[in-house]
DNA sequence: CGTATTTGACCCGCGC
DNA sequence: GCGCGGGTCAAATACG
């Protein structure tokens, strides 16, 4: 059976975000014979603690090769049937707030050599979160860079950008078009050698230049990540092990961006 | 006043 | 080539 605090918390997501184990597959870690991945979003309902943020679904690290899936579990993003909340009431929301046809047109130059976004496909993961907020605290620091409206939901989604120092982590934030009490937290996470490592503290930021301030104290602090990501765990180990994992991490890649520059 | 968010413009890939 | 959709940029704005 799944033991989803144990195999499937932000350690395991964190493992296989920055490619600890790039063989493991999450879905059956423990040896569990999966046949689907899709079985992973059929997680048995657990006792809601509270009415706090119930993570009931995770996804996992996809390797390139099976980034066609990873898209294809993301954007039909199904829902548990065991969940006894879910409401098909669709409410219509502020879909037309991108439609005001006052335009500023003020021009503006962008960097000719952008990066290509779609060509090359990070690794995803996403997260299904029972939530009545859309930006979840997950212990880490983000700034929010985009918003767009979403094809066929009236939820646009959100773009956040990991503020720590070469941190090459985003995600993107948007609500499930089946149960609009749902969140989806997609992560997306870039190479080590990406192209923000450089630009993060401050180059390349407009007319923001002080990035690296808080860069720190993400990670000195205890804070919430247990309570609200691991909404049926009572224990804190967890929840540091990740946060000793992702500090790990996060300061391997940015030795390995040193090194490589 | 410094920082975070908003939001229209822009870029790019893809399908037709 | 063109339009669409998704992702990003960055000036303007909000917020503490």
């Amino acid at each position: 059976m799944f033991d989803i605090e144990k195999d499937y918390s932000l350690s395991f997501l964190l493992e296989t975000m920055f490619g600890v184990d790039e063989h493991q597959d999450c879905y059956n870690n423990d040896n569990t014979t999966t046949s689907s991945i899709f079985d992973l979003l059929m997680f048995p309902s657990q006792q809601q603690h509270q009415h706090q943020q119930q993570r009931f679904i995770t996804c996992s690290s996809l390797p390139e090769s099976s980034s066609i899936l990873s898209d294809h579990l993301i954007n039909n993003v199904p829902v548990t049937p065991n969940l006894s909340s879910i409401s098909s009431s669709s409410t219509e929301l502020a879909a037309d707030d991108y439609q005001e046809d006052h335009q500023h047109k003020y021009k503006k130059q962008l960097k000719p050599n952008k990066k290509n976004q779609k060509g090359k496909k990070e690794p995803r993961f996403a997260f299904m979160t029972k939530s009545e907020v859309d930006h979840l605290d997950d212990g880490f620091r983000w700034r929010k860079y985009g918003q767009k409206a979403v094809k066929n939901s009236p939820f646009p989604r959100s773009y956040y950008r990991c503020t720590t120092l070469s941190c090459g982590v985003k995600k993107r934030v948007e609500r499930s078009i089946q149960d609009t009490s749902i969140v989806v937290t997609t992560y997306e996470v870039q190479p080590v050698t990406t192209t923000y490592g450089g630009r993060v503290g401050g180059g390349d930021s407009g007319g923001r230049s002080h990035y690296g301030d808080y860069s720190s104290s993400l990670f000195s602090t205890n804070n919430s990540l247990q309570e609200k990501w691991f909404w049926n765990s009572s224990n804190s180990s967890l929840a540091k092990d990740d946060h000793e994992l992702l500090q790990d991490m996060v300061s391997s890649r940015m030795s390995s961006d040193i090194i490589e520059e």
